[in-house]
DNA sequence: TCACGACTTGATAAAGTGTGCAACTGTTCA
DNA sequence: TGAACAGTTGCACACTTTATCAAGTCGTGA
């Protein structure tokens, strides 16, 4: 392969790494949305989703077709909702023994 | 919760997002290494390796341990590599994807 | 105790990303 | 036909990340 496996992973997970591309692929994976539907449930300009929506086109982890007036995507690859599930899993697990040294070091107020 | 799950979600994909830092924690789910055992095996200069190191330990990914003249680096969430195995999967099926794409646009050669 | 190997830190230039505005394309429907 | 949506694209500016070089810390063994 001419891009070794890892940098192709790198690139994979940096497209997961913006707030408002992960919330459309939470979005999508509940159901295919239009992306004025998308506007109303994101806080982000017009501009700035079509950019965003971009991103995730060009990795193929989206597909838009335009269907009258509107636009809609959907989630082409539909194992990116277990990805998010672990991830979640995950993070779930860090931030509560972060908690745990946090109400160790300083037992009766957070900082 | 302070920073909403999506955004701390993001910023996890962004720490995963870096080809030696992959490289770092596909070896450290291997086994501990020391940090001049991962040098021996990533290309990369001590400094880089030691920010990249650095980067997963802000996010409690990996934690160190002084042992004698050496730090050994480890993995501190087990379920990472499952996480590195789901993104093999999904990326192996959009690779597939797009060589069969590629075959049908050009089927004698691939451009 | 001093030199050396093993790491980390600091500083900085270069490259990459994200944001918001303005302009533009494509559709619908009055 | 043209006003009004629905989206996308082009830019310029601010910000972040990365690579590299130099300098510094911390043990270990002669």
């Amino acid at each position: 392969m001419s891009v070794p496996l890892y940098q192709a992973k790198a690139e994979f997970f940096k497209t997961l790494g913006h707030p408002a591309r992960i919330r459309i692929l939470e979005l999508l994976s509940e159901r295919d949305h239009a992306v004025h539907e998308l506007l109303d449930r994101i806080d982000i300009e017009p501009s700035s989703l079509s950019q965003q929506l971009a991103v995730l086109r060009r990795t193929s982890l989206v597909t838009s077709t335009r269907v009258g007036g509107e636009v809609v995507y959907s989630v082409s690859v539909p194992e990116v909702r277990d990805l998010l599930l672990a991830a979640r899993r995950i993070l779930s697990g860090i931030i509560a023994a972060q908690g745990e040294l946090e109400s160790e070091l300083s037992p009766t107020a957070g900082s």
